[in-house]
DNA sequence: CATACGTGGTC
DNA sequence: TGACCAAGTAT
């Protein structure tokens, strides 16, 4: 059994080194000099960040701040401005939450982030890891994170093969013990950014952890096993139809999807609904009558339950045409989710 | 507890 | 090249 009183010093101690730069991020420096993060950011920062790199996070980040460089600034935004910033980043109702969680800071908390773990947890789009991770490293308050990396780190260093989900209890107990009242935001950071630089999934870089002597599953050979994970159901494929509509002036046929579901909020092309390959392909209404021709090639992507291929229609229209067309000077392609833009660079090609 | 929800990088 | 994986949340 590790001295679970010296760990966390250990890796203090390596974060003090080791800590990477991040444009949101307070260094351990700067943070003894006295300096606090702005828990705007480190809000902004912790959702994006959920399920998503810090490589992809970063540029998405510099270009949300400097647009909206306050809560407030946020709050005011239009819905349709954030979202295509958002676009290609993901997971979008993140954005659609992004927004609700502004506004209910600022009509709510007055325009200010509250530090309270359980007055976090009330927010849209915050749940009980980025809670802790806001309170934590914003306010230096002692919540315990439990993300992949620390699910990763706790699974190893203590050799537990209970397949996860069902670890999750087990893991974060573990990973509350060693949590520290010292530096409880810089220790956050610390254990993620351990699992995310040396205990990495694949061949994690035992020979220089500085946990590497108390680790239980280094000393028993099982750290490239861990954390056990209970198999993912097949992705099944699906098909469907899109109608890029493009007028005489060069503006596209666009609509702004649905609040709930795929790709809610986004804007997109008109199509059919997507069915099961196992299903004829469907056509769905076009959304105009008129000589629709169909495009060399489809459009593959994967989301995260299933496989999407897309036949792409295409037809140049009147000046005339009535629809909700967006014209060169408003239409940026980067807003479109990435199949969207897909189906886009189709057209173009 | 299971499922829906994106995307790009990696091996 | 396809499966896995990333600082999860909502329902």
């Amino acid at each position: 059994m590790p001295d679970t009183d010296a760990l966390p010093r250990v890796l203090l101690d390596w974060y003090d080194v080791h800590a990477r730069d991040m444009p949101w991020r307070v260094g351990p420096v700067q943070r003894k000099a006295g300096i606090q993060p702005d828990p705007y950011r480190i809000w902004m920062s912790e959702i994006m960040l959920q399920q998503t790199t810090v490589v992809t996070v970063r540029d998405y980040f510099q270009r949300f701040v400097a647009r909206w460089p306050t809560v407030r600034d946020l709050a005011a935004a239009q819905d349709a401005d954030v979202m295509g910033e958002w676009a290609g980043l993901g997971y979008y109702a993140r954005a659609r939450n992004l927004l609700k969680c502004a506004r209910a800071v600022v009509d709510e908390h007055d325009g200010v982030f509250p530090a309270d773990h359980a007055a976090l947890l009330q927010l849209p789009g915050i749940g009980p890891y980025t809670a802790a991770a806001v309170s934590s490293i914003a306010f230096d308050l002692r919540h315990t994170v439990l993300d992949g990396n620390v699910e990763r780190v706790m699974a190893r260093l203590y050799d537990i093969h209970t397949p996860l989900p069902a670890a999750k209890p087990e893991l974060m107990a573990r990973a509350d013990a060693l949590t520290p009242s010292d530096r409880p935001g810089d220790y956050a950071q610390a254990v993620m950014d351990l699992g995310a630089t040396i205990c990495s999934p694949k061949s994690p870089a035992c020979g220089i952890c500085p946990w590497r002597d108390p680790c239980a599953a280094r000393a028993a050979g099982t750290q490239g096993e861990l954390p056990k994970k209970t198999p993912k159901k097949p992705k099944p494929v699906r098909h469907g139809t899109v109608y890029l509509a493009q007028r005489a002036d060069g503006a596209w046929l666009l609509e702004t999807r649905p609040e709930k579901g795929l790709l809610g909020g986004m804007l997109g092309w008109p199509g059919s609904p997507w069915v099961d390959t196992s299903e004829p392909l469907p056509h769905g209404t076009p959304p105009l009558d008129t000589d629709w021709r169909t495009l060399a090639g489809e459009v593959r992507h994967t989301f995260t339950h299933f496989h999407l291929i897309l036949t792409v229609k295409h037809a140049t229209v009147p000046q005339d045409t009535a629809g909700d067309f967006v014209t060169p000077d408003q239409f940026r392609p980067s807003d479109l989710p990435t199949v969207m833009r897909k189906a886009f660079d189709l057209s173009q090609s």
